[in-house]
DNA sequence: TATCCGACATTAT
DNA sequence: ATAATGTCGGATA
């Protein structure tokens, strides 16, 4: 269940009559607990209470009592012996009229009327193992407000199907937007009367809903209407009442879609909840997905955390301004300089959403702002913050609409908080008529002429920055020495998810460089314009980004182009989840960096640690793999640098699965043992090696396909394949299929001796582990081969050394290592090895094999477990480590970090001597 | 020809 | 259910 559901199913319990046997399931049942849990529980066989009450283990006890016993029966529970032992995280106690709850891990309380515990559903939600984001719990309105909200958006679709469609949604969406205005301005005072909107529509539409939607446009025409012109537009009495708006938010069409008698009902359960509570920053994200057809199933899930946001913005600017705060302390002189700056920062946000990193931007600076208005005694000053200078592109329009809305109210949030009621709304309308938040395609927006460097105002060019660059000369001056600084969250796709216009946007970004920008994610457009806007105008600029980025071969094609000689990596936070609440797509891993102009000051790395810590380190730089070191890019090589063996990628079937074979399809086949050692192969793919599985393939590149079909086995099989290969889009594939007992690439002749690693390795695992099989051997795609390699080779790839470089120099697959021999091997950089070395390294490798070969039949995924890793197999590792770096150093190195400032310093030496000979 | 990647995908636990 | 950890083959140079 997602947050929204819970939330509706609170409520929902709420209402109904309380039954003092029934409380503690139905509680649960709106937790999303199923029924067989409830069941379990109700029958006693889970219930350990120890109270008369209901205890789910881990997670909740609860008593219901007599009148007037809450307090005491809170008690009990806290006291019971069962919580203590079944690991409780809450305990409830309610007797109908008061409710009472207590979060055994924070030690935090609720305690209200029983009518009233729905407003505190977000307190619970690690009942529903919603536990990522601590603020959540404090949302219960805005999740609260993007149910209902949702629910009034479905139902007028559904009635208004012509709304539904592609063109007129934007005019829905927009529709929406202003009905939020509209239930935020009623519940602020900003119009005059408790719920007035909510009120007047209830009053002067029809109970039959025939009408509401004229009435509605009625209330939108006036607020779009000045006051002196009200008379002559002829605008209805009841709608006179409504102050007069603008800023674009009521102009354009004030048509409005018909409501059913059950839309007109939502509406007013809406405009019934208190909506002075809206966070504008998180209700943004929650909210965005009602627009969404797809999305609409996680609604509420994908919100962005406030701490990963400030991830972003601290180190990009505003720890830079706390500081210049505390350095000002008491001085006036100082103070004024800081707010005169802070008033012409400019935050731009070409991916904006729904604008939170806006909305935390200027909430962030206005908290600061008012600390200096404090300090020059100067409370109640008027925000020196112009909201127009948080700007944002966003392509769908929903967004956009509620970014400019969130913004709005975000403003007069702090103006009620740090000014006053009264001052907020004695500025607030008529809104700004200037629309900051622009709708539409940010790699092909000018953004110059969005968030233009210097001046105001924003006018749309429809040339790309590339086509006409922007000269001096067009540059007005007038507010000269403001800063700008560009952040937000992209949207990644990886090079072969983009779909043609996102391909084509691409193309028109990286047209005038020589980038491989076709191998690019679609995130990397963000970086490039933003680098071309840097240029222009000294902005700094971060980005949130899937951490490949960072990473094998799309460093080399992206970063030299982005920092050039002139900019460098000012702060960056390794790799970490960017978690939101949907547990099901926990998955994506990014990185985030933040460039500047090249300047001396040390540079800010953040990470987390393996205690899940976040640490900063000091460092003079930080290079596009966001490791410490100077600028350089590993560029993939054909051919080992250092005259290694060559490693060959493995034999892709390319089959659909179906030249593979189990043991077990084998054994029971009626295939003769002759047919079989001819034909069929052991094969191993990373998986298999690793956990010791097997499995076997048909290998008969050569023979005739008549031949094969003979076997009842294989002629099914063949048939798979062809059918498989034809159905391929690619050309390559379907040109095989008439040779449907082929492999797709072949790497061996099958008759080497083999050493294998797997392509993807667990980032857990403190080495590489490569290993022998028997002559014969095959391997898939999912490994890499040394055929008939001298075993010093082995000893390299074993190495920590060689684990630092792939860690650090190839792609990654999340966050764990993806070996490549164009990036990792054939670009390691070793000394010409003396042949003592390599007999010094031969013995060494021998150990290795030995120490594992000692544990028989523990596997790959057994030995190199960190935490069991058997100490002789350690000791193996340890002393091939000795002797390989003793070669680089003629000592052990001290870290990780001094081996990769060696590997890099010979790589640079060992590339450059290449390319000089 | 020869890979490199995945706002992932599927298997272990 | 979450945690661990690697399929598969198309797109690309």
């Amino acid at each position: 269940m997602n947050p929204v559901e819970i939330e509706e199913a609170v409520s929902q319990l709420a209402l109904e009559p309380f039954n003092r046997g029934e409380f503690p399931f139905s509680f649960l049942r709106a937790f999303g607990n199923p029924e067989t849990t409830i069941k379990r529980l109700r029958t006693g066989s889970t219930n350990q209470s120890d109270v008369g009450g209901v205890l789910q283990r881990s997670n909740i006890h609860i008593a219901t009592c007599d009148a007037g016993e809450v307090e005491t029966t809170l008690g009990l529970l806290r006291d019971s012996p069962k919580t203590a032992k079944t690991k409780a995280k809450f305990i409830l106690a309610t007797d109908g009229e008061s409710f009472q709850a207590e979060d055994r891990t924070s030690g935090e309380t609720v305690a209200c009327d029983y009518a009233d515990f729905p407003d505190h559903f977000g307190f619970f939600l690690p009942l529903a193992g919603i536990t990522t984001v601590e603020q959540i719990r404090e949302s219960s309105f805005d999740i609260r407000a993007t149910g209902r909200l949702n629910k009034l958006y479905v139902e007028l679709l559904k009635d208004n199907p012509d709304w539904a469609k592609a063109e007129r949604r934007p005019d829905m969406n927009h529709f929406m937007a202003r009905l939020i205005f509209c239930f935020f301005a009623e519940d602020t005072d900003i119009f005059v009367g408790e719920g007035l909107f909510t009120r007047t529509v209830e009053q002067m539409s029809a109970r039959d809903s025939s009408d509401t939607h004229a009435v509605i446009s009625e209330i939108f025409r006036s607020m779009d209407t000045k006051i002196a012109d009200r008379q002559s537009a002829g605008i209805a009495r009841y709608a006179n009442q409504f102050p007069y708006v603008n800023g674009q938010l009521f102009s354009g069409s004030t048509e409005v879609p018909r409501f059913t008698k059950i839309a007109r009902s939502y509406l007013n359960h809406i405009g019934n909840l208190n909506w002075k509570k809206i966070n504008p920053d998180i209700f943004g994200s929650m909210i965005q997905a009602v627009a969404d057809d797809e999305e609409r199933g996680a609604l509420g899930m994908h919100y962005t955390s406030v701490p990963n946001i400030l991830k972003v913005l601290n180190p990009l600017f505003l720890d830079d301004l706390r500081g210049k705060l505390e350095e000002a302390g008491d001085n006036g002189r100082k103070l004024l300089n800081l707010r005169n700056r802070m008033a012409r920062i400019r935050v731009f946000d070409p991916a904006c959403g729904s604008g939170n990193f806006l909305v935390i931007s200027y909430k962030q600076m206005r908290e600061i702002e008012a600390e200096i208005n404090r300090r020059r005694g100067e409370p109640d000053r008027r925000s020196d913050i112009p909201l127009t200078n948080f700007r944002g592109i966003e392509l769908r329009d929903f967004p956009a609409e509620v970014a400019r809305l969130a913004l709005i109210i975000a403003e007069f949030q702090c103006d009620v908080v740090y000014r006053g009621q009264q001052e907020a709304l004695a500025e607030f309308l008529p809104l700004n008529s200037e629309n900051w938040i622009t709708c539409g395609n940010a790699l092909r927006l000018d953004w110059l002429s969005i968030c233009p460097p210097i001046g105001t105002s924003v006018k749309l060019r429809s040339n790309d920055l590339f086509d006409t660059p922007v000269t001096q000369s067009e540059i007005d001056f007038e507010n000269a020495g403001g800063e700008t600084y560009i952040c937000g969250n992209p949207p990644y796709k990886g090079s072969q998810s983009q779909d043609e216009e996102q391909k084509s946007d691409l193309e028109r970004v990286f047209s005038n460089t020589d980038a491989n920008w076709k191998g690019l994610d679609y995130v990397s457009g963000w970086f490039f314009k933003a680098a071309e806007f840097s240029r222009f105008s000294s902005a700094d600029f971060a980005f949130v980004a899937t951490n490949s980025i960072n990473q094998g071969k799309a460093v080399s094609s992206l970063w030299p182009l982005v920092l050039g000689s002139d900019l460098e990596i000012k702060f960056a936070h390794t790799s970490f989840k960017w978690a939101n609440l949907a547990s099901q797509n926990a998955g994506v891993t990014v990185a985030i960096t933040g460039i500047a102009n090249a300047d001396n000051k040390p540079k800010t790395l953040f990470s987390v640690s393996e205690s899940g810590a976040l640490e900063a380190r000091q460092v003079p730089f930080i290079n596009a793999y966001l490791v410490p070191g100077p600028q350089m890019y590993v560029e993939p090589r054909s051919k080992s640098l250092a005259g290694l063996t060559p490693m060959a990628f493995g034999n892709m079937p390319i089959d659909g699965g179906f030249l593979s074979f189990t043991r077990d399809e084998i054994s029971q086949s009626d295939i003769s043992s002759e047919i079989r050692s001819r034909y069929i192969r052991k094969i191993y793919g990373g998986a298999e090696y690793i956990r010791g599985q097997s499995r076997y393939c048909l290998w008969a590149n050569d023979v005739e396909e008549d031949e094969l079909s003979k076997q009842s086995l294989f002629e099914n099989r063949l048939q798979q394949v062809r059918s498989f290969r034809n159905a391929s889009k690619r050309d390559a594939t379907r040109a095989l299929a008439d040779t449907p007992q082929k492999f797709g690439w072949i790497a061996q002749d099958g008759d080497e001796v083999v050493m294998l690693l797997p392509r993807i390795l667990s980032e857990r695992r403190e080495y590489i582990t490569a290993g022998y099989e028997p002559i014969g051997t095959l391997t898939t795609d999912q490994a890499y081969v040394l055929l008939n390699a001298p075993i010093w080779n082995f000893s390299i790839i074993s190495s920590r050394l060689h684990w630092v470089w792939i860690d650090t120099v190839c792609g990654k697959l999340k966050t764990d290592l993806r070996y490549s021999n164009t990036l990792g091997w054939n670009t390691f950089p070793v000394y010409q090895l003396t042949e003592n070395n390599k007999s010094d390294l031969k013995r060494c490798a021998e150990n290795i094999l030995i120490a594992r070969e000692s544990h028989f039949p523990s596997t790959v995924a057994d030995l190199y477990d960190p935490r069991i890793m058997p100490e002789d197999l350690r000791r193996a590792h340890e002393e091939n480590d000795e002797v390989l770096e003793r070669i680089y150093i003629g000592r052990r190195f001290r870290n990780d970090t001094e081996r990769l400032e060696k590997l890099f310093d010979l790589y640079t030496k060992m590339t450059s001597k290449k390319a000089a000979a």
